[in-house]
Formats: structure tokens, C-alpha cells, sequence
DNA sequence: TCAGTGACAGATATTGAATTTTGTAATCTG
DNA sequence: CAGATTACAAAATTCAATATCTGTCACTGA
């Protein structure tokens, strides 16, 4: 795998980066092929030799947006050290980085909204990384015989118990006020939950 | 206190009633007062006597539709029996009516989500009764002993965890989807948790 | 004085024609 | 033949004229 294995694929983020920048200058609603094209001078029939729809392109935009924001996760899932303090940052990150969002690229998180709304493959995507860091959080809790309590379906019910901390309908509902010390009691009673034997 | 203690309280309901009937016929969209008024063969401006403005004549529908789901919930609060049980049954009612409503009365739940969207105080009214319900159950566990780590925070907590499973916005994304076992598994966490001295 | 009305201004919603946009196909070019 | 284009039909979106609705006020009749 060469840096470029791709000849098409310059062109492919090049489409990419002009409809990101007229994202953030205009919005999700206002995000037009035509402009993308005519802003790289070239026929919007090109665009469509390297995305199939505009839902495509779209999706595309959002799930490299959803990737930078999983970065910080990742290393949290994948550190050392007790189980629980992981939980509780790593929840605790996701709820900031989603407030985070709301008010300091909030083209961008309208056009995550968007695409979460219409369940596209991006968000599908962005919400199965994330539930895997988890059971590996869990999991690790489990194996080091913290969190007895932990099954199969441990990483579900807690993502589904914190989701209204990352949810982008909740999470804007609530103005993205910072609800951090809701979120670390809502963790602390899972915690204490999954000690449980 | 006679059982009309108002005179208007008789063209009140009137009016009430009509705007119900034309909400479940046309949806919440189409809600105009001037056809609510027409319904009933007076002029919109009489309807302006009885209602401040077309939201509160809305919120108040809305609150009287909420009052009908409450009665379940209410007797399960009030029941005698372990705290734990009725927590679990109540979780799961709460959850049970949402979804009911969303496939068998979907005129009133989009307008119960409307009216969700911009908080109106009937929404607010609603929120309370099942947070002084859940804080009652709570405080019950809490007294018994079986559930040392309640504190003053842990009604907010515990409805928290649970939103998803009645918040408007996420129990119509699941399309009304049987929850209940996963609702359930959540309960059960809380539970083990709140136990944890 | 109380239940109700008609008439009104400003805000909002509807409608349909003009325009833009999406997506496809046939074609061009190096 | 890979990369790009023009041309085009169908779908979606704008836009402005039009109509409807909200909320207020002065008023009526009992």
C-alpha cells in the first residue's frame, strides 16, 4: 500500500475538502453538488464518478468529521490502568466533545444531526466504534474481576443509560449546558451496579 | 367548591373538547383556533377570552392527554410492596405507555412532542408528576434499607438513565420498538447500584 | 357587566410558476 | 480506457403573490 494506492482518490478528498469548507460557510441545507463542483471548477457530473449520491458525499463528510472526534476515545479505551476511572473519562469525554461540537462547529454537528436523523451508514458507523471501545472498557472491568456483573449485553445498557449525555437531540435540547457532574452519578451508580456480584 | 364552580368553565371544555377532536382529525400542524372556533359555531375572538393564546389552549390540551397516562403511574408510586419491584413496574409502564401512544394515538403524541420541543409548561407539569413519583419510590427504598445509596440526586439520576426509553424524541427514532428487555436490564443495574452501601 | 361579535394589522402559511439541483447517459479527449 | 464533459429529464427548491391565521380592540346585546 503505497501513500497513494488510489489515483482517483486525490480527487476523491479534494471533493471532499471544498464541500467541507462550503459546509461550514453555508450549512447542511444549503450544501449543493453543483456548488461543489463549480467550486473546484469542474462538472458535477465528475462528482458523481466518485460518490454516488449526494447522500453518499454527505455521509462521507460526516463519518470523517465522527472519525476526529473518536480519536480521544480510542486512547482512553486503550490506556492502562482500573477499569472504572476509564469509564468514567471516557463517558465523560464523549459528553464534552459532543457539547463541545454544538457550539464551536455547529455547521458540522447540524450536518451530524442530519445524518443521524436519516440513520445513515456515517452515524451507524460512528455508533458501532463506539460501542465497541465500550465492551472493551467492560470487558477489561470483567477479566479483572471489578465489574462481576458485567454480560454480553453490559455494553449496550450503559451506552443506552448515558445516551442522554451524547444524544445530538438531547444533547442540544439541554443548550449544551455542561451536565458533567450528572453524567459522573449517572457513572458512579452503573459502577456501582456492575460491582455487584 | 360546587361541581361548577366557574360559569366559562362549561365553554372552556367546550372549547377543549372541540380543539381535541379537531387535533386527533388533522394533526397538530393544522390546529388553527379560528376552525376550532368555527367547530363550534362562535367567532375566534370569543376563543381569546377563554385562552391567552393559541399555545396555551395547546398546552393545556396537551396537559389534560398527559393527566390521562399518569393515572397508572401514579397507583404503581402509591402501591405498598418493596421498592424495588415497583421502580421496575413503573420503569416499565412509563416505557409501555410512550410506545402505545406513539402507534395508537399519533395526532396527540406529535403534538405532546411539539410541544416537548419548545418545553411548554404542560410538559414541565408532566416531568414533575413523574419525578415526585420516582423521588416517592426512592425515598421508600431508601427507608426500608434496601437501597442505601439513594441521595437527593438519585430521582434526577435514575430518569435520567432511563429517558431514553420515554423521551419522545428517542422512543418515536426506535419506531416504537419493544424496549421492555432492555429496559428492564437497565432497572436492574440501577437497582444493584442503589443497593451498594 | 359578562358572553360574545366584527373588523383589523401584522405574522404566517399556502400555492403554483420559475429556477435550481440531482442523477443518468451519451460523448469527448489524451 | 480513465478522467472528464455536455446535455437532459425528473425531482426538489425558491420566490412572490395570495390567502389564512393570530391576537387585539372597540363594540353589541342581554
Amino acid at each position: 500500500m503505497t501513500p497513494e494506492s488510489k489515483v482517483g482518490d486525490d480527487t476523491r478528498s479534494r471533493i471532499l475538502d471544498a464541500a467541507e469548507a462550503l459546509l461550514r460557510r453555508h450549512g447542511p441545507d444549503k450544501l449543493a453538488v453543483v456548488d461543489v463542483a463549480r467550486a473546484l471548477g469542474m462538472s458535477h457530473a465528475n462528482v458523481y464518478r466518485y460518490f454516488g449520491s449526494k447522500t453518499e458525499l454527505f455521509g462521507e463528510l460526516v463519518a470523517r468529521w465522527l472519525g476526529r472526534l473518536e480519536g480521544p476515545l480510542a486512547a482512553i479505551a486503550a490506556e492502562p490502568g482500573p477499569a472504572p476511572d476509564r469509564l468514567k473519562r471516557w463517558a465523560l469525554t464523549l459528553h464534552r466533545q459532543k457539547r463541545e461540537k454544538v457550539s464551536g462547529d455547529p455547521e458540522m454537528f447540524a450536518a451530524f444531526d442530519k445524518a443521524a436523523e436519516m440513520a445513515g451508514p456515517s452515524v451507524q458507523g460512528h455508533l458501532a466504534h463506539l460501542h465497541a471501545q465500550l465492551t472493551a472498557i467492560l470487558a477489561d472491568g470483567k477479566a479483572t474481576g471489578v465489574w462481576p456483573a458485567v454480560t454480553e449485553h453490559s455494553a449496550e445498557d450503559v451506552f443506552t443509560a448515558i445516551s442522554p449525555f451524547s444524544h445530538p437531540a438531547l444533547v442540544q435540547a439541554n443548550g449544551a449546558a455542561d451536565r458533567s457532574e450528572a453524567l459522573a452519578r449517572v457513572i458512579d451508580l452503573i459502577d456501582a451496579g456492575l460491582r455487584s456480584s
